[in-house]
DNA sequence: CCGCATCCGTAACGATACTG
DNA sequence: CAGTATCGTTACGGATGCGG
């Protein structure tokens, strides 16, 4: 299946770009301790952002956030909310009642990447009609040359 | 490892939220097809944003692009900039040159997600010794308490 | 009610070798 | 140079059952 006749069927500009290149690893981070990857970690991850999300209307509790987050199991909200917590995104509160009640809430630093959450969603709101018919015109595109 | 008594040390807030909890499955996206899980799905990918934020300088050739991106596999270096070129973030130019030269550039779309991922970076750079803080004193909370 | 432990299947990823 | 193919390992994620 080759795919080498793609991308090149209108006029091509100039092969060589003269821009100095970006490395990564002459930088500061060179990865196990780049501070990017720390955040885009967790917001890769199936659900924590979806936890994020929820929780930015105000505190809830572990069973309020598992029936918000639709097919999210124990297991996996155990771990997002760990996560965040750990990182000092949530705050998590035990009222000793019985049986106990478990708050979970954003921090100020919780609070503070709702707003570039918010624009990346926006983003993808605003795209992702653009972004499937891509889709469909690539997948088009490489099934008519096989 | 009883985390029981984590969180409640300080005085905790009203107990209830009587805000309307926020469902993402009664809404348009239930899921599988979320357009925000699109997006994020690739953002979370380990390469894909670092190939972005690569090529907001310019326009690469395949081989630059491995070595701007430290450690990263021609196998998953192809299949990330497969990925970005079928969602169109992307786009692939061939040289029929022998041996031949591939260049990948940003498209449009492409270009456009550097901003909200741009807010999304800094905000990292910008909290990331807090969270490295946060932590230690996660770690070190739950090391105390046996 | 909250959440940890265990088991287990799958998919992601890395390393290596090979092709036009 | 720019990939593809194959293999082995590891990490993710779901299901279930137990415990405070």
């Amino acid at each position: 299946m080759s795919r080498l006749q793609k991308g090149n069927l209108h006029p091509v500009p100039a092969p060589a770009a003269p821009t100095p290149i970006q490395r990564w690893d002459s930088m500061g981070f060179s990865f196990s301790n780049c501070p990017v990857r720390d955040v885009l970690d967790h917001i890769g991850d199936k659900w924590t952002t979806l936890v994020l999300l929820t929780l930015q209307t105000g505190a809830r509790r572990f069973n309020e956030l598992q029936r918000a987050v639709p097919d999210i199991s124990k297991r996996m909200l155990t771990q997002s909310l760990r996560s965040l917590e750990r990182d000092g995104l949530i705050t998590r509160h035990v009222f000793p009642t019985k049986p106990p009640a478990v708050e979970y809430r954003l921090s100020q630093m919780g609070e503070s990447i709702l707003m570039p959450l918010g624009a990346l969603v926006t983003w993808a709101e605003r795209h992702h009609e653009q972004i499937r018919v891509a889709r469909q015109q690539f997948e088009q595109a490489t099934d008519t040359l096989g």
